[in-house]
DNA sequence: ACGATAGGCAACGACACGGTTGCGTTTCCC
DNA sequence: GGGAAACGCAACCGTGTCGTTGCCTATCGT
């Protein structure tokens, strides 16, 4: 399953999550090491704390991210793994569009 | 300018327009080389030319992909070099998070 | 025990997205 | 020249997304 035609669900799903400014921002903050509660995560933005809490769901059900319920805050952790499906899913496409423009150059000079 | 948090808007655009199963196939087609036309790319799909047409357009505005038209038709190529941004974006990232573990290691070993 | 803080749940509105249908225009080919 | 192929444009529809507000529950601190 090295091409990228295979699996092309879960991928999609990640990209989305990453897909979007807010969210991004998010990654960033957490992708600096500290678990935050939802309220740190929001009180540095114009949002909702609903509003982050919808988007930390989604990143969630992405696998960006993981939750932890510690007393009455539940922490939000990133989950750097879930970037390597990602990588991997770049990685096999350009790869076969290397792979692709080599053929055609031994094509070519054959 | 190598953290995340730096320009968020151009990474956030090229993953949503990675962030869709339909898209995600077109990116498969076109990266086995060939410049495909909008007939050629719809034909082995349920969904309708115009449909194609609009993922396209979409996927053009992220850089992910670039039009030519010849004769009657438009060709669309992939463009491998979109792709870099999304892996520079990734690599910051996990960057981060793996400096401020070794941070933290560091600060508990003193 | 009580106020304050953190959060979950649900409803709602505005808007974007994915997709379709219909129609007009250009180009190819016989 | 005329039919067919390839495309663009616009309107439309259903659904999802982003964000809000309102309210209720649980937990902390004093």
């Amino acid at each position: 399953m090295s091409n990228p035609e295979g699996g092309i669900g879960e991928p999609a799903k990640l990209f989305a999550a990453l897909g979007d400014p807010t969210r991004l921002a998010l990654v960033a903050r957490l992708s600096a090491g500290e678990s935050l509660s939802i309220a740190a995560l929001s009180s540095d933005t114009r949002l909702t704390r609903q509003a982050v809490t919808k988007h930390l769901h989604v990143m969630q059900e992405a696998g960006l991210v993981a939750s932890e319920r510690v007393g009455r805050e539940s922490r939000y952790a990133f989950r750097p793994e879930a970037l390597d499906g990602a990588r991997a899913y770049l990685d096999a496409v350009s790869g076969q569009w290397r792979d692709a423009l080599h053929r055609l150059k031994r094509f070519v000079e054959e």
